[in-house]
RNA sequence: GGGGGAUUUCCCGAGUGGCCAAAGGGGGCAGACUGUAAAUCUGUUGUCAACGACUUCGGAGGUUCGAAUCCUCCAUCCCCCA
């Protein structure tokens, strides 16, 4: 470990050492290049515990380089879960990663090992902590339909108004992706969405969770952030891309920061240098990890743990 | 040496006499987010004692009731002819 990271480590340390219960679950999180993977195997073998990863694009297999995916090594130094299960090709969902997470978690306990989940996937992280509504799967029939109503100039809004007048409120006339779903849930259920999504309000309790939140300072992230980026193309991510260009990719795994940018490059589309590409990849996990911080504050549940280099 | 074009708010870029603190995009900042989530959506972005005032459109002058927009000179850059 750096020495910046064994500082880190003697906090986390202080913490844990402090709590007389463990919790059910253990969670490290924290933005893009806060450095939760190698933190995570020093924390697991502390906690003799596995490790389930909580990464919407570790997930996929030959994706390695651009989600900077445990290395073989570190896989073998602590057990990861959920790492390299589906194909980019795959379609996936925040509900398939809480019951596969949940399935991983307690097949872990019953094998006496504490659990710990690793990763900077917001949304993952609060389906783990607050649960996810039972519901309709995405049914891309009638979402290709209301894709076409929009397009066509219709009020989707209007139309959710109509059937969910509490959802519709919430929901920016805009926001078309949410609306849509909103639909599909009533359509398919004859019952509100917001009828079904109540779990999110309550925060989970503390003998379930323990979440620490790697928080650096944003300037120096930034830095990281930068580096990272550079590193990876050191290691081979624009090979990795390249394979990957052309072939069959679900939604989710094509739209994956770093992959998405050099696709754009390969097609010849707008013309940008590999230097402009690199550029924007940079920018784009900077406002990546903006969003994440967004998610962290305002989840009553995350402990920040200050790191600094 | 001669001719033409450019210079706009952090960046790109619209604007050619009042409706302009100045479109749009990018970036920044902030927020939202439960079946695509590394995605998607929203607000905000000259200053201030702030429903009003002040400073801004390369610089300096000028014309006009009024200028980013017109004129003069200067600076820098680009193109064409030599």
């Amino acid at each position: 470990m750096r020495i910046h990271e064994l500082k880190v480590f003697a906090k986390l340390l202080e913490q844990i050492d402090a709590i007389s219960i463990p919790p059910e679950s253990w969670y490290l999180t924290g933005p893009t290049a806060s450095g939760k993977t190698s933190l995570g195997i020093a924390l697991a073998r502390h906690l003799n515990a596995e490790i389930v990863s909580m990464d919407s694009m570790a997930i996929y297999r030959l994706m390695d380089v651009g989600t900077a995916k445990p290395t073989p090594e570190e896989r073998a130094e602590v057990p990861h879960h959920l790492i390299d299960i589906l194909d980019p090709s795959d379609e996936y969902s925040v509900s398939d990663y809480v019951q596969a997470a949940r399935a991983v978690a307690t097949e872990i306990r019953s094998r006496g090992k504490q659990v710990l989940f690793v990763g900077g996937t917001p949304l993952y992280l609060k389906g783990l902590l607050r649960g996810i509504f039972e519901g309709p799967d995405a049914d891309p029939v009638l979402r290709a339909e209301l894709e076409r109503f929009a397009d066509s100039g219709g009020d989707l809004h209007g139309r959710l108004n109509a059937i969910d007048p509490t959802t519709a409120t919430k929901l920016h006339p805009n926001d078309r992706r949410r609306i849509i779903r909103a639909i599909e849930v009533y359509e398919s259920t004859g019952k509100p969405i917001s009828f079904y999504q109540t779990q999110f309000e309550t925060p989970a309790p503390e003998r379930k969770q323990r979440v620490f939140v790697l928080d650096w300072d944003k300037e120096e992230l930034n830095r990281r952030i930068d580096r990272r980026v550079e590193r990876m193309f050191e290691s081979g991510l624009l090979e990795e891309a390249r394979y990957l260009y052309g072939r069959p990719l679900g939604k989710t795994a094509r739209q994956a920061v770093g992959y998405k940018e050099l696709f754009e490059y390969f097609s010849g589309r707008g013309h940008p240098s590999l230097d402009e590409t690199i550029a924007l990849i940079q920018t784009h996990t900077r406002q990546f990890a903006k969003r994440q911080r967004t998610w962290f504050r305002a989840m009553a549940e995350c402990r920040f743990v200050k790191c600094s280099p």
